[in-house]
RNA sequence: CGAGGUGUGGCUCAGUUUGGUAGAGCGCUGCGUUCGGGACGCAGAGGUCGCAGGUUCAAAUCCUGUCACCUCGACCA
């Protein structure tokens, strides 16, 4: 235990201080790098991993519903992304140009790409004629650039990977089907393999997506009281189509304006893994998304037959597991403090007391239970085990978000627990985005989150103005 | 963009006040002993002290300028 102490000091506590905490996980976990760019940063083999399961995962969710993938340019011409005014007010402010090709100036600069929304319509301008080349469902995995004043690990990087899905629909109906189908996907992927629960509703007119007419969002909380905006789905009615003149000819044989959205998630969804589910021993990942599932460790591996035994299970349990066999010189001490720090779910302990016996000895990284079970098996043990760590993740993270979750009914309330307690405030609204400013600037940054899909009564008035409410929105302070 | 702080082996830092041979811990390399919660011994490698000027017999240290990064406040997947 007295070695165990230096383990506790490379990580700082989590209670501690919590963003010293997530930059001591990130780096030491081996998840990036930073680089000579600021904001941009080098994924590591080990970061890159978690990023290329999440897609996996993603992709055949998407594909289900239908969606092509495409590949759109990097490069957006100034005019081309002014041609929707409240987007390029938006975007024009934080984007990279390019204004110099080899050694000649250009004569219109390009926007590296913030998000393609100008891109796909300039595409879609050429592709769509008549009702029947609809719907288009498109998405792209690529990187996107914003330039960003203050930067952080997956949490709001220069450049960022992430995946960007543009559909563009006969009908508004069909469009605003499309734009809630997305969300629960994106819902269902948090719960279903990354174990976290979360809020989703509808944002506000002032936290809305620039050029949508309705931005829907997935929140959730992580686990010192602060939200994360944690992926988003809009609905653009046919504005764009109208800034970019995309028609088609109708059932009725008169040329309509097609309706359109889009959505995306990004590596910031790796941010919210560390936040929602690490511990003070590092990452915790969960088991669907984690480079290795398992990873098997030999004690006194210099004693006859154990890192025979070793490999032989590893070979019965790589066609169903990623794992890994760390044969490596370190002693076992430090090879469990590493792969806790990796966040591995589960581990396997194999030495020469357990190969006397038949056995060996597997943990759980969530809660460090040891589960002895006989060798022949241990196959449906890490099954069940996995398993079991999913749901034990999900439910912690579920606790979490229950207890950081608090009910304001008057604007005295609401003030003291934006300022001292963190977490959602789920609270009256009249409507009115000047309370939305006001409770910001008195609670020095709690804004809206969302309007959920299922409000509460709470009470009849605004918690900010006393005007009758008409929306129940949780609030809170976000990365 | 406003306020504060820091730049010295791969990493964390000491040394700067008072100028005088460039240091420690961790990590790394080799050999040996170890191995059920970050083992130990011995031997090694590794630094134009952020950058550019200046003062001086002599600068990591003093002066001027400059760049970068970090923390805290206004904007953001």
């Amino acid at each position: 235990m007295a070695n165990n102490k230096k383990m506790v000091e490379a990580i700082t506590g989590r209670d501690e201080d919590f963003a010293k905490w997530y930059t001591d996980i990130v780096k030491k976990a081996e998840l990036i790098d930073y680089s000579s760019v600021k904001g941009c940063m080098v994924f590591r083999p080990y970061g890159y991993a978690i990023w290329e399961n999440i897609q996996a995962d993603m992709d055949r969710r998407f594909k289900e519903t239908g969606v092509e993938n495409v590949y759109m340019p990097m490069f957006i011409p100034e005019s081309l992304l002014q041609k929707e005014k409240d987007h390029v007010e938006g975007f024009a402010p934080e984007c990279a140009w390019v204004t110099t090709g080899g050694s000649e100036k250009l004569t219109e600069r390009l926007a590296v790409r913030p998000t393609s929304e100008t891109l796909f319509c300039e595409h879609y301008k050429k592709v769509v004629e008549t009702y029947r080349d609809l719907p288009k469902l498109y998405n792209q995995w690529c990187s996107v650039v914003r330039w960003e004043k203050t930067t952080r690990p997956f949490l709001r990087n220069s450049e960022f990977l992430w995946q960007e899905g543009h559909t563009l629909h006969e009908t508004p109906e069909e469009a605003k089907e499309e734009t809630l189908r997305m969300l629960k996907v994106y819902e269902d992927f948090y719960r279903e393999t990354l174990a976290i629960p979360a809020v989703v509703g509808e944002k506000t007119e002032k936290e809305r997506f620039a050029g949508a007419e309705a931005t829907y969002t997935i929140e959730p909380m992580m686990h010192n009281g602060v939200a994360l905006q944690g992926g988003t789905s809009h609905y653009f009615g046919d504005g764009f189509a109208k800034s970019f003149d995309i028609k088609f000819q109708g059932r009725d044989n008169k040329l309509h304006y097609p309706h359109q959205t889009s959505w995306g998630v990004s590596t910031r969804m790796i941010g919210a893994i560390i936040m929602v589910h690490g511990d003070d021993d590092g990452l915790v990942l969960p088991p669907r998304i984690s480079p290795i599932q398992v990873v098997i460790l030999p004690i006194a591996m210099h004693k006859e037959g154990v890192l025979e035994k070793a490999g032989e299970l590893r070979d019965t349990l790589k066609d169903k597991f990623r794992v890994k066999l760390d044969d490596s010189d370190h002693a076992p001490g430090w090879k469990f403090s590493e792969y806790e720090m990796k966040g591995v779910p589960v581990r396997v302990e194999i030495g020469p007391k357990d190969i006397e016996k038949g056995q060996c000895v597997v943990v759980r990284r969530d809660n460090r239970e040891k589960i002895f079970t006989p060798i022949d098996k241990l196959e449906e043990t890490i099954e069940k085990a996995l398993q079991d760590v999913h749901d034990a993740m999900y439910e912690k993270a579920l606790e979490n978000m229950k207890e950081k979750t608090h009910v304001a009914t008057t604007y005295e309330q609401f003030i003291e627990l934006g300022k001292e307690q963190g977490g959602f405030i789920k609270a009256m609204w009249c409507g009115d985005s000047a309370c939305e400013d006001k409770l910001k600037e008195e609670t020095g940054g709690v804004k809206s989150r969302c309007i959920p899909f299922k409000e509460e009564h709470l009470a009849d008035t605004c918690v900010c103005c006393g005007k009758p409410a008409k929306h129940m929105v949780y609030w809170g302070k976000q990365y």
